[in-house]
DNA sequence: CAATTCGTGCAACAAATGTTTCATGGCCGA
DNA sequence: TCGGCCATGAAACATTTGTTGCACGAATTG
């Protein structure tokens, strides 16, 4: 295995976790849990808490190439420690060129996103819930890179409305579903420049068939918008890059996803407490230890 | 004595100062100033750097209130422990009625995502895209809510790299997959709490194959972080709602997308436009129109 | 099945920690 | 000037710290 960059103590140990006897690998889980205490606490005080030998976390510290608890403790200490100097010498130092381009890159990129929260409009998402809330049925889509958005409004929406919501196209070709909208229903469309035809003919089905439309598009003049009950507007091209921008379509939809569930009062919160429960019972996720 | 409302041993320490020795005073500034070092070095440590005696440190303790040396340094350690992600506090807190509720927490919502975007570590996704950059084959797992990340993340991925980059468990069931893993390749996971049995299979899968592992998660002591080449850490309960936040999530894949598209230099970008070609070719697109 | 390695808990060890005591020296009031 | 007081440093103290040697048991190997 190639050595990837010995950038923090936290992550050799990780890293060496694996791979080491299994009284170890407990006593590393819980100093990576808990990397605060063990910078501050005494070693038998953090044994007792684990439940472990003392000795165990002397050896744990030798098993990762250390001389000693002590050394690896330092070095926890030392990565802990708070940057006397903040972003702007970081990003002053490394503008564009040098090794760190990539770097510079990415600190833009998520800067220029969470710059553009907050200039989504809030009060149509809330009306669009509302709508969501009515709504008998609830139909979704998204294509291309639009899709992860549609999938993960999907899954949200279904967590506490099972029966009502589906995604456009997932059981068998999309037009099936298109003459299946009906008035009192709601359609939700994701896209885009450049917008796809599919995206598209869903719209106009939708309000051809007289079931509410919410378009979650980059632009008031997107075709999707065109006879839209609800426009939820985000920015595609606020961040530097290649790729369009994804996490205000994100963003949108699960505040939508979040005022609906709100709006389904109680019913709602039942609904999503079974599903937990069966999520569970199912035992599909691994069970959190103490 | 009157009790000078204990906020903060720090302003304890402050408020008592001007009434003390002169020699207090020294290490009472000292610490104040170097309350990281307070807590982690050792009193005799402190005493070295700071030109005074040990027997210095006891004595402004007990001179401001405290039993000892070990007492004080313990406040100053719950002082600055860092604050863990309260969900219940902030899903607590104000409730608000009225007509605007629904307005208000999509915009509470969106300005803490917006605030959770930049404390995103940026150095360790820039390492992680290098690493797919040099990957032979790139892997990509999400379940649940994440299999929208992962989707998103094969499908920029692929703009470019298409014949090198796979979801797993599309063509089959996962474990066909796990199987398949090679030193060379690159396994990418993405998950956050409660974590998915099925992630965390993936994971070790990975590990034990010798293939690259970069996890994307809420946490360095999530079970599929164990043992990656890299973790690249987001936050999931940062917004107010009940649903975990994959808005940071969605902003690292799309940066990790980025950056790699940005290594792949010319030979990237002639992929990328061959598929767009190709996309035009097919009139998937609406055509623009003035 | 025997031999051996390896992982693990226990207990004793030396080193380091925080505390206390004691001696010194400066300061102020009588 | 004397005597008490307090601040201060150095050294001795008991305690706690991290470490290591040892024994026992499980897993592995021949």
């Amino acid at each position: 295995m190639a050595e990837p960059a010995k950038s923090s103590p936290l992550s050799e140990l990780r890293i060496a976790l694996p791979s080491l006897p299994m009284r170890l690998q407990e006593v590393g889980r819980f100093v990576a849990a808990n990397d605060y205490d063990a910078t501050t606490r005494s070693m038998r005080d953090l044994a007792a808490e684990a439940g472990a030998d003392p000795a165990a976390f002397t050896r744990l510290a030798k098993a990762i190439g250390y001389s000693g608890w002590d050394e690896l403790r330092a070095a926890l200490t030392e990565a802990r420690r708070p940057s006397q100097i903040a972003p702007f010498s970081v990003r002053a130092k490394s503008r564009r060129h040098g090794p760190n381009a990539d770097v510079a890159l990415v600190t833009d990129k998520l800067e220029a996103e969470a710059a553009g929260l907050p200039r989504i409009p809030a009060q149509p998402i809330a009306e669009a819930a509302r709508a969501l809330h009515d709504a008998k049925r609830i139909w979704i889509t998204g294509y291309r890179s639009c899709r992860s958005v549609a999938e993960l409004l999907n899954y949200e929406l279904r967590l506490f409305r099972p029966e009502q919501v589906q995604l456009v196209g997932v059981s068998g070709p999309d037009d099936l579903d298109l003459g299946a909208f009906r008035p009192g229903e709601a359609v939700i469309v994701i896209g885009f420049l450049p917008y796809t035809h599919a995206s598209v003919r869903v719209a106009q089905a939708a309000h051809r068939a007289g079931a509410t439309l919410i378009a979650i598009a980059d632009s008031l003049s997107a075709p999707m918008a065109e006879g839209a009950d609800h426009v939820l507007l985000f920015e595609a091209a606020s961040s530097p890059g290649f790729f369009p921008s994804l996490t205000g379509a994100i963003a949108i939809a699960q505040s939508l996803a979040a005022v609906t569930f709100s709006l389904g009062g109680t019913a709602a919160k039942k609904r999503l407490e079974n599903t937990e429960a069966r999520l569970a019972a199912a035992s599909i996720y691994v069970s959190e230890k103490g």
